[in-house]
DNA sequence: TTTAAAATATGATATTTGTCATAGTTTAAG
DNA sequence: CTTAAACTATGACAAATATCATATTTTAAA
């Protein structure tokens, strides 16, 4: 069993405020789990009962809109935490956490954690800090969504995930994603994804090759967003 | 000077979470003001540099968009606080305020209130618990902008304002808003707005008179959205 | 490696929404 | 109370997007 004091992942999300002694005691009640590709972690509705911290993979937290379709809210990837939201209201999650690959998380049970979130002030902090990032981050989601068309969104998309998660070697954008989550992203029909994309490589903007995806302009595809 | 202890607006936000002590040390800092309608309160790019406690009145928080429109993020009511998102993480708002009609708030210094965030658990607990809550508003938001059509939000916008605000003596919804501020919410041009609501009103889903606007059948407006 | 299932691609068409023009109404300032 | 400015209303048309159908390609399981 690792040890979260030696974790690197720690430093990039509030875990990092915890104190030696705490980080000893959530490091004996931790359990890891290897999650494979397309397999869900929690489901929209259950109680969630503890915090993942995730160490290796990326995975999409999604909601059913009431016309039956998934909207990805958020991506989650190695360093970030996830259901501190949950612990904090006491409720249970509004979200769908689902693996986009082979995943490596350590779950702290809430039980144990819930604790410093009331007596570490530091820790309480940096956890307020990273929502209200979270916060003014979907102000501007709804503001794109909002007053955006869909060629823009997803325009914005690939810049975001491009960012974001990187390329590899050959220049493809790292995280690869199927058309239906680019519309899951975007809020908009899977054909219009393909379509714009179409459009886009048509323009010389993108390349495609099966579901990878290359981004040949960026600043054009900038101007597009 | 009006006493921050005794004050019944307090007990609606995350103020009823502070002692005796430092209430009385906030009260001898605040200032209030009045704000008449249409006043910006703040905007979008400044240091708020406090905490807005409002004592009376409605106004709207908005986000410019890349194509220059105003986008609605959020009404804030009597009982609300505003400016706590840039007080925790110390960047210039990302939104600006505009009030709806004539308002009575509080400000409060962010160095008086800054020190009771760290030191005051209870507090930054309950500023937290308000944060979760809005980010799992957010959500709602993000997904109903994504998937649902202007006709849906429209109506969405309406129930929302009737649960929230209520209505008056005539059963005309409290908050009064212009059709553009409408279209501001929705994400939509103003023209579709007045055309949604002039089919909702051939429906008999709603009546309106100048301005006002009564619900007639929540039922079936819950039913379109 | 083969093959069925899943995903991508594209056309045709319907629907929704945006834009521009213009007219009528309401609101608020003087 | 009057009047200009702001807002609401509606038509005509354009543009964007959704839906349904079908063909092709890719992926992954056997």
């Amino acid at each position: 069993m690792s040890n979260c004091e030696q974790c690197i992942v720690r430093q990039f999300n509030s875990l990092k405020s915890l104190t030696k002694e705490e980080l000893i005691r959530i490091s004996g009640c931790k359990t890891s789990k290897t999650i494979k590709k397309g397999q869900l972690i929690f489901d929209e509705g259950e109680n969630v009962n503890g915090v993942y911290c995730i160490r290796e993979g990326i995975c999409k937290l999604t909601k059913l809109s009431a016309n039956g379709r998934d909207q990805i809210v958020k991506l989650v990837v190695k360093g970030d935490l996830m259901g501190q939201r949950s612990l904090v209201s006491e409720e249970v999650t509004n979200l769908s956490a689902t693996a986009l690959s082979e995943m490596e998380v350590c779950f702290i049970p809430k039980h144990e954690i819930m604790a410093d979130l009331h007596k570490n002030s530091n820790f309480t902090f940096d956890v307020l800090q990273h929502m209200a990032k979270d916060l003014r981050e979907a102000d501007n989601v709804i503001v794109n969504m909002a007053q955006k068309s869909v060629r823009q969104r997803l325009a914005e998309a690939l810049i975001y995930i491009h960012r974001t998660f990187g390329t590899t070697d050959e220049g493809m954008l790292r995280v690869i994603l199927s058309r239906e989550d680019y519309a899951n992203i975007v809020g908009t029909a899977t054909e219009s994804v393909i379509r714009i994309l179409s459009q886009f490589k048509k323009d010389n903007l993108i390349t495609t090759k099966g579901k990878q995806i290359r981004i040949e302009d960026l600043e054009a595809l900038k101007h597009v967003s």
